[in-house]
RNA sequence: AGAUCCGUAGCUCAGUUGGUUAGAGUGCUUCCUUGACAUGGAAGAGGUCACCGGUUCGAGUCCGGUCGGGUCUACCA
């Protein structure tokens, strides 16, 4: 088969994607074997997927595939997340560019236009996870808002509230002006701008009556020159009118004649009273905060302490009030324009500072949000918080990176506040609370049940079952017109995908539940991950998932966040068009450290397609040898000239699974070297999965595949020229390279399968194919591996430095105690420091270019003449190089309190570095002295 | 304001319980195209591990402080 000159992952990928899927590989179902459970972070239904999903998905993928093929039973669940406030001011947004506004239409209407537009884009978020090659269960995809799921969110929220958990008040909370909704705390983010701080004048008055004259405006106007005034500070002068004190610091010397006035408000000429409080600080601005309970939360708290009344002068959008009496109707940051020129017409203005402050903004719209006092539906965390905290704190739940996440989780927990629940909106699932007409709520989950609560409720007051039938048809009970916090339905997302609250102790719920480890960013630790704990623990007391896993902020490459407005945020499907999807899932993991943010730079996936190159020629270059391998009679004639060696045969008794026919002497230690090597490096990525250290895991991987395997292994054994290949070396290369492809494939599943397949004719595939067992490799044969491409490496270096072109070759003599190594890997070494002879010697070459490795020598003999005074720099500065070395080495043995307290093997270590050193040194200087 | 993480090669980062004169990728320099791969090969240069002090036989690693940067949390108008 011709094989094209360079990997095309387009036609690979759709091809293996769909056989895993006709194979049914990531389907699971309940068996004898152990779960691996993986439940997705559920993406929002009608987005696309970015950059941290990409890596979010990628690893969760690993993980999976990797316990997939580790003997487990794997099974991933996807699904999306209805969104509630980001859909639906999508749909909003949608249906105003066809003309259609919101407010003209009914909720059913409005749901029906929704519906449509989840299924219309709802599944483009599906089909970039299947590009990926996510290893998906796609027949246990779920929605938050399927029937099942709907059903679920109902039942748990009827029961918290039977349980006295969620209850229903007036409290101030965050309102987005633009979505029109309550948000909870953490849906606000805060930024910080510099505001401006403006000072005002607030008059004084001691007459207890209230001012009703037409004529106060000109009253208090005329009388501002005089000094009977109080001088506020605040940001938001639009929102005097809602003033109802001022409030100064008890100790406050200033203020203290003030006890029992009042203030007058500028423009609408307010009467209100002077109190007193420790929360104002003296230092700050003038010492006088004005109060306006309805606009902040401070002063709401300030209120309920002092029984103030409370001004509401702001609309659900934004815009002023008819509380606020002046500027009605105005949008909010427009009013305070008006007035800021208002109060500087009638002289209440004193002056303005530049303030830097932190402002509020909404999640989801943008806009600032706007503290307000609201009825809301909320459930008391206080309760929910002991258990999750406790699951963490003991090690049950262990997080990822840990450290760094423990400290914040316990605090939050520690000192959460209840959360709102309830939002504003029609998408997402509506609270089950029916109200009467006389203020009574009922809380159920359906319409039936409420009505049967009221008549329960009715009959206590009336015995009369007739009279209660009649009052039964006409109870007129209304819903809750508003809907639950997106989170409130994902919070159950570990339980609900295997219907674990809709019929609690199914099979499917007992075997998959807890998930095995949750991978998420870390920006929705309090949002999902703990409230997903709190949930687990609450109806199972069974933590969700056993390991918290947190991948870092994906950012660009001058490390600021991806987002739309900056257009900094690849297009995913571009990139796998343009790279190919293993090299996207290579790109994002070599550069993204376990929790911490990653910048993302295109070249790495550069990187990765180079990788995918490089594999590829690898395969081609193996495929050329299929077939050229001997025939019987010259393998014969090539065995008998080649007497194995003693030592050789030992060497290859360390590896059990080695044949007992043995082909040549270098090919002999290439094997017995690259399986061991590979045994190492199974051990140290298996160390790094248990650890999380994926990143770290894909490099050793990707070094023992392009360092070891394509440059040492595959040249070592290459044959010469359309020279035939020995056919027990050729099926080891096979071999090793689909053990490679193995221990690559979580990382690179397409490319890998792929190789797989074109290496040899396969039943089985890749995909499910299980591990081998680990076999402990042999040290001995790990260091002569070492040794020769030490000697290579440093041969090379010689030939470059004597400006020898690569065709040029060489004569080679060795001076060494041990020549038995060098014999053994005497065809490695000719080829590949292109040298024509090899010979032993006990002495010096004269005229030759000498090395030095360890305690040997190496004559190097060409046409082209040696450039002494080169070589001997060289060997000055390793000799001083080994001369700095040995004086650590000795200031450490010499050191009494060193060998006295340091660990036995440190000390032979030691010793050990002290001979080679002094062996080295001693190999120089007479290198040196051979040169003169 | 509190908490927390970070500061190592030009750049992005590894460096696991303290123990080779500190590693990788990328960039840079030199050389190399009929022989799997120029999306490549061979080789090389490049670091006072932010700073100061302490513990220790021994510190990039542990402790304290200083400076610089990030993130999260918080009700100072």
């Amino acid at each position: 088969m011709e094989l094209s000159k360079n990997y095309i992952p387009s036609t690979t990928e759709e091809k293996w994607y769909k056989h895993w899927m006709d194979k049914k590989y990531f389907n699971s179902t309940p068996d004898e074997r152990s779960p691996y459970t993986v439940v997705i972070p559920p993406p929002n239904v009608t987005g696309v997927l970015h950059m941290g999903h990409t890596l979010n998905e990628t690893v969760q993928d690993i993980l999976v595939r990797k316990a997939r093929m580790s003997g487990f039973n794997a099974c991933w669940v996807p699904g999306s997340d209805h969104a509630s406030i980001a859909t639906e001011a999508k749909v909003v947004q949608m249906l105003k560019e066809k003309g259609i506004d919101k407010d003209t239409l009914s909720r059913e209407e409005f749901l029906k236009y929704a519906f449509e537009w989840k299924e219309k884009y709802g599944g483009i978020i599906y089909s970039q996870i299947a590009k990926l090659g996510c290893s998906v269960d796609w027949n246990r995809t779920t929605f938050t808002m399927d029937d099942h799921y709907y059903k679920a969110v109902i039942k748990v929220f009827v029961d918290l509230y039977n349980k006295g958990l969620v209850y229903r008040g007036a409290r101030m909370i965050n309102w987005d002006p633009a979505a029109k909704t309550a948000l909870s705390d953490e849906e606000v983010e805060f930024k910080d701008i510099v505001g401006k701080l403006y000072y005002l004048k607030y008059m004084l008055t001691d007459n207890d009556t209230e001012m009703t004259d037409e004529n106060q405006e000109s009253f208090f106007n005329s009388r501002l020159s005089t000094a009977n005034y109080i001088t506020i500070a605040t940001q938001r002068p639009e929102t005097i009118m809602g003033d109802t004190a001022i409030c100064v610091n008890p100790t406050d010397e200033r203020y203290a004649h003030l006890k029992g006035k009042y203030a007058i408000v500028p423009l609408i000429y307010r009467r209100i009273p002077i109190i007193f409080d420790e929360y104002v600080d003296p230092a700050f601005g003038t010492g006088a905060l004005k109060v306006t309970p309805a606009h902040d939360i401070n002063d709401y708290n300030l209120g309920l302490k002092h029984n103030l009344t409370v001004v509401d002068t702001l609309n659900e959008d934004g815009t002023l009030s008819e509380a606020a009496q002046i500027y009605v109707g105005v949008e909010r940051f427009a009013a305070r324009k008006k007035i800021l020129v208002e109060l500087k017409e009638k002289g209440y203005f004193i002056q303005e500072e530049e303030y830097p402050s932190r402002l509020g903004y909404s999640q989801r719209s943008g806009v600032v949000v706007e503290p307000r006092i609201s009825t809301q539906w909320f459930l008391k965390m206080k309760e929910m918080a002991g258990p999750a905290l406790k699951a963490v704190v003991d090690g049950d739940i262990k997080i990822h990176p840990g450290e760094k996440f423990l400290a914040t989780y316990k605090y939050w927990l520690e000192n959460v506040k209840d959360w709102c629940i309830s939002r504003q909106l029609w998408w997402g699932q509506q609270i089950p609370a029916w109200y009467d007409g006389q203020g009574n709520v009922f809380v159920a989950e359906t319409r039936e049940q409420a009505a049967s609560l009221k008549l329960q409720a009715l009959s206590l007051q009336q015995q009369n079952t007739e009279s209660l039938q009649f009052e039964a048809n006409s109870l007129q009970l209304s819903q809750d017109a508003d809907v639950l916090d997106t989170w409130f339905s994902s919070w159950l997302w570990p339980m609900e995908v295997f219907n674990g609250i809709s019929q609690p102790g199914n099979k499917d719920f007992d075997y998959y539940y807890p998930a095995s480890v949750l991978v998420t960013g870390q920006d929705i630790i309090f949002f999902w991950v703990a409230r997903m704990i709190m949930a687990g623990m609450h109806y199972q007391h069974v933590k969700p998932f056993s390991d918290v896993y947190f991948t870092g902020m994906v950012r660009d490459k001058q490390g600021r966040k991806m987002s739309k407005s900056l257009g900094n945020s690849p297009d995913l499907l571009e990139l796998i068009d343009k790279y190919g999807a293993d090299s996207v899932r290579f790109g994002i993991m070599i550069s993204s450290p376990a929790g911490n943010d990653m910048l993302f730079d295109e070249a790495s996936l550069e990187q990765g397609r180079n990788f995918t190159n490089k594999l590829w020629n690898a395969l081609k270059l193996v495929k050329m040898w299929e077939g050229r391998q001997m025939s019987e009679e010259t393998k014969e004639i090539v065995d008998d000239h080649f007497e194995l060696s003693d030592e050789t045969k030992q060497l290859f008794g360390e590896i059990e699974h080695l044949p007992n026919e043995t082909p040549l002497d270098h090919a002999n230690l290439s094997i017995a070297w690259f399986a061991n090597r590979l045994q190492q490096v199974r051990v140290e990525v298996e160390t790094l999965y248990s650890q999380f250290r994926l990143n770290e895991a894909l490099k050793v991987v990707y070094s023992l595949i392009w360092d070891d395997f394509c440059s040492w292994y595959l040249e070592w054994v290459k044959p010469g020229f359309e020279q035939p290949i020995e056919d027990e070396v050729y099926k080891r290369t096979v071999r090793f390279f689909e053990e490679l492809m193995q221990l690559l494939h979580p990382f690179m599943p397409f490319i890998t399968e792929e190789i797989y397949h074109l290496l040899s004719e396969k039943q089985d595939d890749l995909c499910v194919k299980q591990f081998a067992n680990i076999k402990a490799a042999n040290n001995g044969v790990l260091t002569e591996g070492e040794l020769l491409k030490q000697v290579i490496t440093a041969l090379r270096d010689a030939r470059n430095r004597s400006q020898l072109k690569p065709k040029e070759t060489i004569k080679l003599f060795i001076q060494s105690e041990n020549t038995g190594v060098y014999k053994k890997i005497e065809s490695i070494l000719l080829k590949q420091v292109n040298a024509e002879t090899i010979d032993y010697v006990s002495d010096t070459v004269p005229g030759a270019t000498v090395v030095a490795i360890e305690k040997d020598k190496f004559y190097m003999e060409s046409e082209r003449k040696a450039d002494t005074e080169a070589i001997k720099a060289e060997l000055l500065k390793d000799l001083e190089h080994q001369k700095g070395f040995l004086q650590s080495v000795l200031k450490k043995l010499q050191n009494e309190r060193f060998v006295a307290n340091a660990k036995v093997e440190v000390v032979v270590l030691e010793q050990k570095k002290q001979a080679d050193a002094e062996a080295r040194i001693k190999t120089i200087k007479e290198s040196l002295a051979n040169l003169v």
